[in-house]
DNA sequence: GGACTATATGAGTATATAGTCATTCACAAG
DNA sequence: CTTGTGAATGACTATATACTCATATAGTCC
């Protein structure tokens, strides 16, 4: 019995994080079955397989299953939406933050 | 220098909170300092005050000073958008899950 | 059944995080 | 310069996280 607050940050959570953030950029055109996923983004099939459960517990993605293979995509629009949100923040944080900004 | 997946895991990261989430959510309608804010979310002073720095530190946030008192508020529109999708998403969600749930 | 492939999980480690309490710093006003 | 108020920080603890390596499951095909 969870509090909205937590399952917004739940679902936040999900996509706060470098490796899940390459995954979802990756199924942003479509499904992708974990075999192509982490070679992909150059992670461990553990490492792999543990973000995507998380993600799928969190609501972020979905699964299906295709004989050995087992796809993930993701569930909602809105995930999309926020990554062009969150990049474009990022841009224009660039300008302000000589600490950083590697060519992008 | 960081990457942009970094970046763009970092100001997720900085929402991912239930806490924080709590902070943005007061500050939707403007501008409000230190000592507004952590009374009316129920926290402490120190624990609120670390998570306003962290968030400052995001790009979420921006911060005025004003005599003894420090005014923090929401630093880009898309924060707001954001969690507007985010709040869209849980709504959907806990229709699927029953695990979960706790009046909305 | 046995061999093979794709995915998930157990156990462990190292690091990050959220929180607390006490203290310090910054500024204002008498 | 002292007192008071608002905000930040040091030191600490408990918990969560990301990751790795090895192993277990689940499904396919012979």
């Amino acid at each position: 019995m969870k509090e909205l607050v937590e399952l917004r940050a739940e679902i936040l959570k999900a996509l706060a994080q470098p490796t899940r953030l390459k995954i979802i950029d990756f199924l942003r055109d479509g499904e992708r079955c974990v075999c192509e996923i982490f070679p992909a983004i150059g992670e461990e099939q553990s490492n792999t397989s543990r973000h995507l459960n998380m993600m799928l517990a969190a609501g972020v993605l979905s699964r299906r299953k295709e004989g050995l293979k087992i796809y993930y995509a993701i569930k909602h629009a809105e995930i999309l939406q926020i990554m062009d949100l969150v990049t474009g923040m990022v841009k224009v944080e660039i300008y302000g933050r000589h600490d950083l900004l590697k060519a992008v």
